[in-house]
DNA sequence: GGCCAGGACACCA
DNA sequence: TGGTGTCATGGC
Protein backbone atom coordinates (compact mmCIF):
# COMPACT_ATOMS: atom_id res chain seq x y z
CA UNK A 1 0.00 0.00 0.00
CA UNK A 2 1.23 3.07 -1.23
CA UNK A 3 1.39 5.90 2.09
CA UNK A 4 2.36 9.42 1.81
CA UNK A 5 3.92 11.21 5.41
CA UNK A 6 0.64 12.11 6.83
CA UNK A 7 -0.93 8.28 6.21
CA UNK A 8 2.29 6.54 7.55
CA UNK A 9 2.04 8.99 10.68
CA UNK A 10 -1.03 7.95 10.84
CA UNK A 11 -1.36 4.46 10.92
CA UNK A 12 1.77 4.04 13.45
CA UNK A 13 -0.29 6.47 15.53
CA UNK A 14 -3.09 3.80 15.48
CA UNK A 15 -1.15 0.85 15.61
CA UNK A 16 1.00 2.20 18.48
CA UNK A 17 -0.53 5.13 20.54
CA UNK A 18 1.11 8.31 21.90
CA UNK A 19 4.70 7.42 21.45
CA UNK A 20 5.20 9.59 24.76
CA UNK A 21 8.67 11.34 24.41
CA UNK A 22 9.58 13.30 25.41
CA UNK A 23 9.16 13.17 28.89
CA UNK A 24 10.73 15.71 30.95
CA UNK A 25 9.93 18.28 33.64
CA UNK A 26 11.48 21.40 31.66
CA UNK A 27 13.01 22.18 28.02
CA UNK A 28 16.47 22.47 30.11
CA UNK A 29 16.11 18.77 30.60
CA UNK A 30 14.74 18.28 26.80
CA UNK A 31 18.07 19.86 25.70
CA UNK A 32 20.43 18.28 28.58
CA UNK A 33 19.12 14.90 27.04
CA UNK A 34 18.94 15.81 23.43
CA UNK A 35 23.10 16.00 24.01
CA UNK A 36 23.62 12.98 26.16
CA UNK A 37 22.15 10.94 24.16
CA UNK A 38 24.18 11.56 21.01
CA UNK A 39 25.29 8.11 19.83
CA UNK A 40 24.82 6.34 23.09
CA UNK A 41 21.79 4.54 24.72
CA UNK A 42 19.58 5.76 27.22
CA UNK A 43 20.78 3.45 29.88
CA UNK A 44 23.88 5.67 29.65
CA UNK A 45 22.22 9.14 28.62
CA UNK A 46 20.06 8.62 31.86
CA UNK A 47 23.03 8.75 34.18
CA UNK A 48 24.31 11.76 32.59
CA UNK A 49 20.68 13.29 33.00
CA UNK A 50 19.94 12.43 36.71
CA UNK A 51 23.22 14.04 37.26
CA UNK A 52 22.33 17.19 35.96
CA UNK A 53 19.03 17.08 38.01
CA UNK A 54 20.82 16.36 41.30
CA UNK A 55 23.30 18.76 40.86
CA UNK A 56 21.78 21.59 38.91
CA UNK A 57 18.00 20.50 38.84
CA UNK A 58 18.24 21.90 35.47
CA UNK A 59 18.48 25.60 36.14
CA UNK A 60 19.94 26.92 33.57
CA UNK A 61 22.01 29.94 35.24
CA UNK A 62 23.15 26.88 37.72
CA UNK A 63 24.65 24.52 34.53
CA UNK A 64 26.62 27.72 33.45
CA UNK A 65 27.83 28.13 36.75
CA UNK A 66 29.41 24.82 36.91
CA UNK A 67 33.05 24.45 36.00
CA UNK A 68 34.61 22.54 32.87
CA UNK A 69 35.73 19.54 35.10
CA UNK A 70 32.03 19.65 36.69
CA UNK A 71 30.30 19.76 33.78
CA UNK A 72 32.85 17.06 32.40
CA UNK A 73 31.91 14.82 35.29
CA UNK A 74 28.21 14.91 34.73
CA UNK A 75 28.83 14.20 31.20
CA UNK A 76 31.14 11.01 31.93
CA UNK A 77 28.72 8.34 31.83
CA UNK A 78 26.99 9.41 28.74
CA UNK A 79 30.23 9.16 26.98
CA UNK A 80 32.27 11.32 24.73
CA UNK A 81 32.10 13.92 27.55
CA UNK A 82 34.50 16.61 26.24
CA UNK A 83 32.54 17.43 23.35
CA UNK A 84 28.74 16.93 24.93
CA UNK A 85 30.24 18.84 28.01
CA UNK A 86 31.43 21.33 25.43
CA UNK A 87 27.95 21.60 23.86
CA UNK A 88 25.78 21.90 26.91
CA UNK A 89 28.33 24.91 27.86
CA UNK A 90 27.79 26.26 24.28
CA UNK A 91 24.25 26.48 24.41
CA UNK A 92 22.93 27.60 27.35
CA UNK A 93 25.75 30.35 26.99
CA UNK A 94 23.89 31.52 23.63
CA UNK A 95 20.59 31.39 25.60
CA UNK A 96 21.81 34.00 27.71
CA UNK A 97 22.08 36.34 24.51
CA UNK A 98 17.85 36.24 24.78
CA UNK A 99 17.57 36.25 28.64
CA UNK A 100 16.58 32.42 28.34
CA UNK A 101 13.38 33.15 26.32
CA UNK A 102 13.05 30.55 23.93
CA UNK A 103 10.34 32.66 22.43
CA UNK A 104 12.39 35.36 22.22
CA UNK A 105 15.13 32.94 20.12
CA UNK A 106 11.98 32.58 17.96
CA UNK A 107 11.09 35.77 17.41
CA UNK A 108 14.88 37.02 16.88
CA UNK A 109 16.25 34.20 14.75
CA UNK A 110 13.59 32.80 12.87
CA UNK A 111 13.69 31.89 10.19
CA UNK A 112 17.27 31.59 10.49
CA UNK A 113 17.12 29.27 13.79
CA UNK A 114 18.58 26.54 12.60
CA UNK A 115 21.77 27.62 11.03
CA UNK A 116 22.21 29.56 14.43
CA UNK A 117 21.68 26.17 16.08
CA UNK A 118 24.17 24.65 14.01
CA UNK A 119 26.96 27.28 14.36
CA UNK A 120 26.90 25.80 18.32
CA UNK A 121 29.90 23.60 19.27
CA UNK A 122 28.34 19.78 19.23
CA UNK A 123 25.02 20.72 18.07
CA UNK A 124 24.86 19.03 14.47
CA UNK A 125 22.11 18.14 12.33
CA UNK A 126 19.78 15.78 14.52
CA UNK A 127 20.30 17.50 17.69
CA UNK A 128 19.34 21.10 16.10
CA UNK A 129 16.04 19.33 14.21
CA UNK A 130 15.58 17.86 17.89
CA UNK A 131 15.42 21.12 19.34
CA UNK A 132 13.91 22.77 16.76
CA UNK A 133 10.93 20.00 16.85
CA UNK A 134 10.94 19.94 21.01
CA UNK A 135 11.97 23.00 22.14
CA UNK A 136 11.20 25.58 19.51
CA UNK A 137 8.00 24.00 18.68
CA UNK A 138 8.56 24.16 14.72
CA UNK A 139 7.83 20.55 13.97
CA UNK A 140 10.31 19.30 12.04
CA UNK A 141 10.91 16.00 10.32
CA UNK A 142 14.03 14.16 12.18
CA UNK A 143 16.07 11.69 9.76
CA UNK A 144 18.00 10.01 12.24
CA UNK A 145 19.25 6.01 11.78
CA UNK A 146 16.13 4.66 12.81
CA UNK A 147 14.30 6.90 10.19
CA UNK A 148 16.71 6.37 7.46
CA UNK A 149 16.19 2.61 8.42
CA UNK A 150 12.68 2.76 7.87
CA UNK A 151 12.11 4.67 5.12
CA UNK A 152 14.36 2.20 3.19
CA UNK A 153 12.15 -0.45 4.38
CA UNK A 154 9.06 1.65 2.37
CA UNK A 155 11.07 1.72 -0.93
CA UNK A 156 13.01 5.57 -0.46
CA UNK A 157 16.28 4.43 -2.09
CA UNK A 158 20.12 5.51 -1.33
CA UNK A 159 19.52 6.70 2.48
CA UNK A 160 23.23 6.72 3.34
CA UNK A 161 23.38 9.89 5.53
CA UNK A 162 21.35 12.53 7.58
CA UNK A 163 20.70 15.00 4.68
CA UNK A 164 20.23 12.23 2.37
CA UNK A 165 16.58 11.96 3.96
CA UNK A 166 16.25 15.30 5.44
CA UNK A 167 16.43 17.14 2.65
CA UNK A 168 13.65 14.84 0.57
CA UNK A 169 10.96 14.95 3.97
CA UNK A 170 8.87 18.16 4.37
CA UNK A 171 6.49 17.81 6.75
CA UNK A 172 3.12 19.09 5.98
CA UNK A 173 1.86 22.73 6.72
CA UNK A 174 -0.82 21.15 9.10
CA UNK A 175 1.79 19.01 10.98
CA UNK A 176 2.01 20.47 14.61
CA UNK A 177 5.03 20.42 16.66
CA UNK A 178 3.46 18.07 19.01
CA UNK A 179 2.69 15.48 16.54
CA UNK A 180 6.58 16.00 14.66
CA UNK A 181 7.09 15.02 18.04
CA UNK A 182 5.48 12.06 18.37
CA UNK A 183 6.30 11.05 14.89
CA UNK A 184 9.66 11.14 16.11
CA UNK A 185 8.72 9.09 18.68
CA UNK A 186 7.20 6.73 16.85
CA UNK A 187 9.96 6.02 14.14
CA UNK A 188 12.22 4.87 17.11
CA UNK A 189 9.72 3.58 19.14
CA UNK A 190 9.28 1.25 16.04
CA UNK A 191 12.91 0.68 15.34
CA UNK A 192 14.05 -0.53 18.37
CA UNK A 193 10.90 -3.50 18.02
CA UNK A 194 11.53 -4.53 14.61
CA UNK A 195 14.96 -3.58 13.98
CA UNK A 196 16.66 -5.65 15.62
CA UNK A 197 17.44 -7.76 13.64
CA UNK A 198 15.77 -5.89 10.60
CA UNK A 199 13.90 -9.50 9.41
CA UNK A 200 11.24 -8.54 12.08
CA UNK A 201 10.11 -5.24 9.64
CA UNK A 202 8.78 -8.47 7.91
CA UNK A 203 6.08 -9.24 10.92
CA UNK A 204 5.33 -5.45 11.23
CA UNK A 205 2.10 -3.77 10.37
CA UNK A 206 4.06 -1.94 8.06
CA UNK A 207 5.25 -4.72 5.95
CA UNK A 208 4.68 -4.31 2.27
CA UNK A 209 3.86 -0.58 2.31
CA UNK A 210 5.41 1.92 0.66
CA UNK A 211 6.13 5.77 1.35
CA UNK A 212 5.56 8.13 -1.42
CA UNK A 213 7.38 11.49 -0.93
C1' DG B 1 35.85 -9.16 24.63
C1' DG B 2 33.67 -7.26 20.73
C1' DC B 3 29.64 -4.84 19.55
C1' DC B 4 26.31 -1.46 19.86
C1' DA B 5 23.46 2.69 21.38
C1' DG B 6 18.31 8.25 19.10
C1' DG B 7 26.08 12.00 16.53
C1' DA B 8 29.40 15.59 15.79
C1' DC B 9 33.61 17.22 14.16
C1' DA B 10 38.24 17.60 12.11
C1' DC B 11 40.51 16.46 8.21
C1' DC B 12 40.97 15.26 3.56
C1' DA B 13 40.25 14.87 -1.55
C1' DT C 1 29.97 18.15 -0.92
C1' DG C 2 30.97 13.79 0.55
C1' DG C 3 33.72 10.00 2.82
C1' DT C 4 36.62 8.42 6.86
C1' DG C 5 38.78 8.27 11.53
C1' DT C 6 38.14 9.73 16.21
C1' DC C 7 35.87 10.77 20.25
C1' DA C 8 33.93 7.55 25.55
C1' DT C 9 30.81 4.99 28.27
C1' DG C 10 28.43 0.90 30.03
C1' DG C 11 25.54 -3.24 29.30
C1' DC C 12 25.10 -7.44 27.03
Amino acid sequence: MNLTITELYEKMHQNMGNSGWWSAESKAEIIVGAIMIQNTNWRNADKAVAGFRKQTNFDPNKIRQLTTEELQALVRPAGFYKNKSRAVAAIFTWLLQYDNDYQQVCQVLSPKLRQELLKLHGIGDETADVLLTYIFEQPTFISDKYARVLFTQLGVPNLTNYQSLAKQVKLPADFTSTAAQDFHGLIDEFGKIYFHPLTKFQESFLAGDQLIL
